[in-house]
DNA sequence: TAATTGACCGATC
DNA sequence: AGATCGGCCAATT
């Protein structure tokens, strides 16, 4: 797996999010080496075949909106499925301050992924 | 082939 | 806090 393609390896980065922890899509780009280019996650993320089983649903906008269009099924089950994770969602916006995932270095600070995201760090 | 579109972002007003 | 604007670039029309 030597040349992947871009797309291919926004895939693996989305593959990468931690369980419990959600990313910008802008954050995606950058991880994958491809910075300012946010809106190809989206392309990225649409164009993504099932079997991947990719976790879509934790990608929501740099504000912590969700970005899928109001009313539709997709939207719908991006919030089912990060309040099944444990994510705060208030409206249509995820508590970015405690789920928002943040490079590895966080990860040393903040804990294992594997910590329980419904404890507040204050 | 050119124009339009889009699961966006950041700065600015 | 909301709205506007430019930039980004592959896929679609």
């Amino acid at each position: 797996m030597a040349d992947r393609s871009a797309t291919e390896r926004i895939w693996a980065v989305v593959a990468a999010i931690p369980f419990g922890r959600v990313a910008s899509y802008g954050q995606v780009a950058k991880l994958a080496g491809q910075p300012g280019r946010a809106r190809f996650v989206g392309q990225a993320l649409g164009s993504a075949p099932d079997g991947l089983d990719l976790p879509w649903f934790r990608i929501v906008a740099a504000d912590g909106r969700i970005a899928l269009p109001p009313g539709s099924e997709a939207r719908r089950q991006q919030i089912a499925r990060l309040r099944a994770e444990g994510v705060t969602i208030v409206g249509d916006r995820v508590d970015m301050d405690s789920a928002g995932w943040a490079p590895d270095l966080d990860e040393l600070l903040w804990g294992p992924a594997g910590l329980a995201p419904d404890e507040p760090l204050e």
